[in-house]
DNA sequence: CTTTGACCAAAAAAACCATTTTGGTCAAAA
DNA sequence: TTTTGACCAAAATGGTTTTTTTGGTCAAAG
């Protein structure tokens, strides 16, 4: 128990000190020494823990990647307006931009991802999963059924994308303030995708929690999978 | 006349071979030579009419430039719709997309604009001009008063890069038609950021005309200064 | 049994040179 | 006068060798 309690605080030291340097410098200029120095572990005590860097770096982003849906479910949870599709769709928003690590998955650093894009079957193929949660949304009745919910789905990702992307491609500094654009985005999506009265919240927050369940059963399945190859 | 007439053609030959080229194999891997061949002329003919390669491509882009938003302003004069700014933006980016050397331009695509990406004061930090356009349409009425006109422009911007962008991170086979997708955008826009009935389309129209006139200016001052350093 | 860090093969980076290509020029041809 | 293409210095490319770094291992220490 103790034990036990023991080698998983040193694996999470050793996953922080990876999240920190593989941000900063990139996945080919950190090395395996380097995390260990980070975390204060030997070298050898990392292969004790993973497999390989590769897979050190993939556990990484699945826990990156499922910390992210928590922190989605916890923001909607705190939100008196609760699960409706624009208060969802804002806090996906504001737990994507959180982290910086997640943004550069999405976004295909290569300064952050380097050689591990090139790498056969990499996690960031997978990460499309999160399309199909709309399409929940829409069968949840909360997304007006009139609509196209493929070309609803489009629309937010094109938006997710736009913000993903416009910091690389003009100043931030000239900017205005996030807190006001999200709000500007949350009110379009609801007036132009949300049913009337914004549709049923505890109903968006079943589904939201749901997939988050599907998500991590996912991950855990992969993980799994993962180890025996 | 007519001397001056064949050696504006002879221009013409020259950017349009290097804009085929300079699409295809960008802005590095295409020589002067190649553009020569393709034109059909010597290379010294080249230099008559540009000081550089460098000069050649901005003069290229600037002239992508200026035909985006002439034909923009083509588009928008021949829709019933007129000058609403639903319409005008959704013609953008229809505009936008017919001229992948303008996308490659504002994606700052380093396949096609290589080591000219590095150059001081290159023209693509001059395209933020379009930005004060949206301005101009709420000056003039055509965006409610009680937004923040720097707020619409940015969501606007989000989504604009979003289509720019998202080609390049996820596979196009799975979106759905550009049609549906413009369509729906040029509806959202309307609802939420239009003014009752969407405005004075003459009005719009004309404040259009006015920033395609401006912009031409701006570019042929820029041309000559471009010309003496 | 757990953890370490010296050690190694392999890969990456750096250094070096030979060769080719390329942007730009200008005397000569048209 | 206008246009050309052979020509050149400079830069880029390709190939080779040397040096350094790095992921991963495992005998030995704790």
């Amino acid at each position: 128990m103790t034990a036990e309690k023991d080698t998983t605080t040193r694996r999470n030291r050793i996953l922080d000190a990876a999240a920190e340097l593989f941000e900063r410098f990139g996945y080919d200029k950190t090395t395996v020494s380097d995390i260990a120095d980070g975390a204060g572990v030997s070298k050898g005590a990392i292969y004790l823990h993973f497999e390989s860097k590769e897979e050190l770096f993939e556990a990484l982003l699945v826990q990156e990647i499922k910390s992210y849906v928590d922190r989605l479910v916890e923001l909607v949870e705190a939100d008196p307006e609760g699960g409706t599709l624009a208060t969802i769709y804002r806090h996906l928003l504001e737990a994507q931009r959180e982290s910086p690590l997640l943004e550069a998955i999405y976004r295909r650093d290569p300064k952050v991802m380097g050689s591990y894009l090139y790498t056969e079957g990499n996690i960031v193929e997978q990460t499309r999963g999160s399309l199909g949660f709309f399409e929940l949304m829409y069968e949840a009745g909360l997304i007006r059924q009139e609509l196209d919910p493929k070309v609803v789905t489009h629309f937010m990702e094109l938006l997710r994308y736009g913000i993903l992307m416009i910091g690389t491609l003009q100043d931030p500094e000239t900017f205005p303030p996030l807190e006001e654009v999200l709000g500007l985005v949350q009110e379009v999506v609801d007036k132009s995708f949300a049913p009337e009265g914004g549709g049923d919240g505890a109903r968006g927050v079943a589904v939201l929690k749901n997939f988050q369940t599907v998500l991590h059963e996912h991950f855990e399945q992969w993980e799994r999978g993962d180890e025996e190859s």
